[in-house]
DNA sequence: GTTCCGCATGAATCGATAG
DNA sequence: ACTATCGATTCATGCGGAA
């Protein structure tokens, strides 16, 4: 399967009109928050964000396919001791563009040390946004389960005869249990709680998220071949993971020097390449079910 | 030190205009959802859940010290394979009120409710939203220091040793003896984030919190002898943990079994009361910093 | 006294079926 | 078409009794 890598130099409100509609199984990013990064994207005052963030948006919904996703990483600032409401104020505006808020699940920060405002505590939790553009979408659940809770061992070790039949007497909340159906089950759904360390080992760059991040959401919402966008690729961990996992990935940066970042650590051997066009070797068969 | 606790049977749009002005430290609640507790509050709508909610956070903002908190625990529905928006809403037009966002917590339910859907997975998760009314409040944050270590798992176990005494429902439980263990460790703050177990041991009421959420809260805070009030008491899960740390306590429930239900567990020794104001005996001062 | 084990239960959601 | 009801699905926790 040939794989493909697109990095592309400069502003996402253009180069997303590059792109064809329909295209795009994911869309994941974490876009510069307001206020950061002012010479890039022009230093987005917080009251000007949605205003910024819309007409971007709008290009997302289009080269999305009916079937993708978009997952937004994103917090909002502190401003004058308030959360700002620009955030939310984003995700009523995009439902009146057309999409569709399905979720929102936590981003758990496990490693955030514990800091001291007068005021408040260390934020250890950032919002994952999940937009599509209908209610039916593509969506690979099995492939993120986890191992079950320790519970299960001494659980399922013995079926009592209330396990086969739970009596569904209790009005509203009673729902019928099938223990049998969990037997040599050892792994479980997860939930809209992630929790992931910030990885703090890599210098060059300040990594906004973990791999670990872009990964689970690859495999949630993607398969091989499938094709995976960053508008705002920064030093390019989302492109980076969707190539190992053998997606075609797409990623846009506006600063020249994360885009080189990118470039190199995407595809090291093809540094000096003057295309923005990378195509990668065949590789052989990936297999989801087994961690890298 | 007298300390009150007031217990009111009715509904709160009208109980609460009975309450001085700038009177209440703490207001720690969680309201029904949309939709839910149909036949007490007439079955709030989702689309007309913030036109319901206004009238009574404006009333919560009339009785709040300025110095006071409002945090509101809640979570939208899904509707429609869509989170719903009336959460966000109500934050804004909160806003527009005099109120300010000041901080969003995390609960993060480790027994989440179980389920399986072809588009998502179960929710583990529930907003406290803090409010002020102005940018200095109350907070005390050193009482709700942990021991560092697995501060990221078992959070709010970690009470001060004082709680063990103060609080007959911790001791005799083992629980003690693991507090030991924390002497001598280095405290941290917290974070944002809270760790908690959902109680499904209580069978009277059905949507009760864990003791453990509302008693961070009010440590965060309250200090002994403050007002803590909560307009929609339930079974009084707040309202008795108040009362056990020496708080004075206002409690308003619309529906007669439930408003019950608080009383007995509140006060079990003036159960027959026929009033509604409950004064509790003097109690020897409350050192929370010490350990015994 | 511990540890182990059985078991009820919880702010749920979806799709299909019925009125 | 639009709303109301119903069955199916699912995982972690704490209590209480037993070993």
């Amino acid at each position: 399967m040939q794989i493909e890598a697109r990095l592309i130099l400069g502003d996402c409100r253009q180069k997303l009109k590059e792109l064809a509609d329909n295209s795009i199984d994911l869309i994941f990013t974490s876009p510069p928050y307001a206020d950061s990064r002012s010479q890039t994207y022009g230093g987005i005052k917080p009251e000007a964000y949605v205003e910024w963030f819309l007409p971007i948006s709008a290009e997302l919904l289009r080269v999305l396919k009916p079937s993708g996703t978009f997952v937004l990483n994103i917090k909002e600032k502190v401003v004058n001791g308030e959360r700002h409401t620009y955030v939310i104020e984003l995700i009523l505006a995009m439902r009146q563009q057309g999409w569709l808020w399905t979720e929102e699940f936590i981003w758990h920060k496990k490693n955030s040390y514990p800091g001291k405002w007068p005021n408040r505590f260390r934020d250890a939790w950032e919002r994952l946004l999940q937009f599509n553009k209908q209610r039916t979408f593509h969506m690979y659940q099995e492939e993120v389960m986890e191992p079950m809770g320790d519970w299960a061992e001494r659980r399922l070790k013995k079926l009592s005869p209330t396990d086969m039949v739970r009596d569904p007497s209790r009005a509203g909340s009673g729902f019928g249990k099938r223990v049998a159906n969990w037997l040599g089950r050892r792994m479980v759904y997860p939930t809209n709680v992630l929790h992931l360390a910030t990885e703090t080992k890599n210098r060059n760059h300040s990594a906004v998220f973990p791999e670990d991040l872009p990964r689970w959401f690859i495999r949630l919402f993607t398969r091989r071949g499938d094709w995976v966008l960053d508008p705002f690729m920064g030093s390019g961990t989302t492109i980076r993971v969707a190539q190992r996992m053998e997606r075609n990935a797409i990623g846009i940066e506006i600063l020249p020097q994360y885009f080189h970042l990118a470039q190199e650590s995407i595809c090291p051997l093809l540094q000096t390449a003057p295309q923005q066009m990378l195509l990668l070797e065949e590789r052989k068969p990936y297999d989801a079910a087994k961690p890298e």
